[in-house]
DNA sequence: ACGGTAGGTGTACGCCGTACACCTGTCAAG
DNA sequence: CTTGACAGGTGTACGGCGTACACCTACCGT
């Protein structure tokens, strides 16, 4: 009866305890200090005791990735396209500025986590919702790349891997998985939507060189029409 | 007289030297395995050897940058901003696509290279040759960000910074060392020219929110308009 | 001939992620 | 009431990392 006050030392763990930590760590001194010890000092146990609810290290940030960002608000369906794309980003960019080590994190994980793709996944199926090709919608997404995340992302970028574990992957970029289809299909379509005019196998993979000059120029003939326009800085309230 | 064939058993090591081999370690290793002890084993010398070369990883990581940002071609002077922007951004890609740990190797730097700033230095004057204002420059850079370098990049972000070490730092972003502006004018003149339109001291830092909503316009109204008149892919001979 | 110095060496420390064997408290089946 | 499986926390240990520090050695200007 007595025995009970410590029979329970604290909330005994878990694996969603264990990610709020180490979001809450990270926040709070830095990513690079973020290490399976410290983490469990944090928590009041030893580090090992990590490892039944986390299966590595990587796993575990693929689990803080998933945390934040499935506090970006769920998508208005009630707008314009436009003003609907627009307040979701800004609501990602709101979520990850509350977390300066996320966009790092993301970007240098090797795959997306589920939750990024489900992000993206309802991002592009509000572009699609608004009338947009499959084609258009794949191009835009790589365009909106480092924006769509409220920060910076080359998305589905092959060589990103690559650089990861070694030199140019041997194999090509392979299909995605039937499994992947059926959880994200607004991303599946988009996925072979890039003008494979030609009648390949499937259109797998897309022209990295292509979608960057998309984007490069659509923002330089943006650039020139303000240049052109001689615009300056609205005055502001500050 | 006989001994002298090993004496000087390889090219004595330098600075340069240890560089390079890096350079190429990561590119066929992959940037996870460069260590102190792979990069000395690769040239055959225990792994202190390198500190009289390189004060530590971390410089050893910025010097890899610098060589690899000093092989963006130089800007051409002799054709329309426009074009010129376009070719000098093209080349830093192709740069930076044999080298495919470079980006995030750039984004997790706490600081800029000097080599980095002088390129975004010259990248600011081709802007200014074209006649843009230092206003507009300013802006424009910040939307390019991500691709400027080829890539994706958030410039001058000063919670990056933050991510980095710890919480929000405590200090005000800090204007720019006079030395910098020296090295710089292009760079240090932009820096200030965000809409200060108070007369404060200096118009240090920039409004991030800002930044990123007129990046996002640009492209969201670039994207309307493509939408509007039924873009899709021109055929590609493949 | 000699002392300084530039550059390579060897040893050692503290941190990291994590494999593996172990202990303990809980709870369902017998 | 006993038992035994199992979920979850523990302790020890290993190999790899960056790098501080003392050392050694070959060269060079005096």
């Amino acid at each position: 009866m007595a025995e009970q006050a410590e029979t329970l030392r604290r909330t005994p763990l878990s694996r969603d305890r264990v990610l709020r930590a180490a979001v809450a760590l990270a926040d709070e001194a830095g990513i690079e200090s973020l290490s399976m010890r410290n983490l469990a000092q944090d928590l009041g146990v030893v580090p090992m005791a990590l490892y039944k609810h986390v299966a590595n290290k990587d796993e575990l940030l693929d689990g803080m990735i998933d945390v934040i960002v499935s506090q970006i608000d769920p998508p208005a369906s009630d707008t314009h396209w436009k003003d609907a794309i627009r307040r979701r980003i800004l609501s990602a960019r709101e979520v990850l500025r509350r977390h300066p080590w996320a966009p790092l994190a993301i970007e240098s994980r090797s795959m997306a986590t589920p939750a990024v793709l489900a992000y993206l996944d309802s991002v592009v199926a509000t572009f699609k919702a608004g009338g947009f090709s499959a084609n258009l919608a794949h191009h835009v997404m790589h365009t909106m790349g480092s924006r769509v995340l409220g920060f910076s992302q080359e998305l589905f970028d092959a060589s990103r891997q690559a650089g990861r574990s070694g030199a140019t992957s041997p194999e090509p970029p392979a299909a995605l998985p039937p499994e992947f289809a059926a959880q994200f299909p607004h991303l599946a379509e988009i996925a072979g939507a890039a003008s494979h005019d030609d009648q390949s196998v499937v259109g797998q993979g897309c022209d990295d060189q292509f979608e960057f000059e998309f984007a490069l120029d659509l923002l330089l003939d943006g650039i020139e029409r303000l240049h052109q326009q001689g615009w300056t800085s609205p005055r502001r309230a500050r």
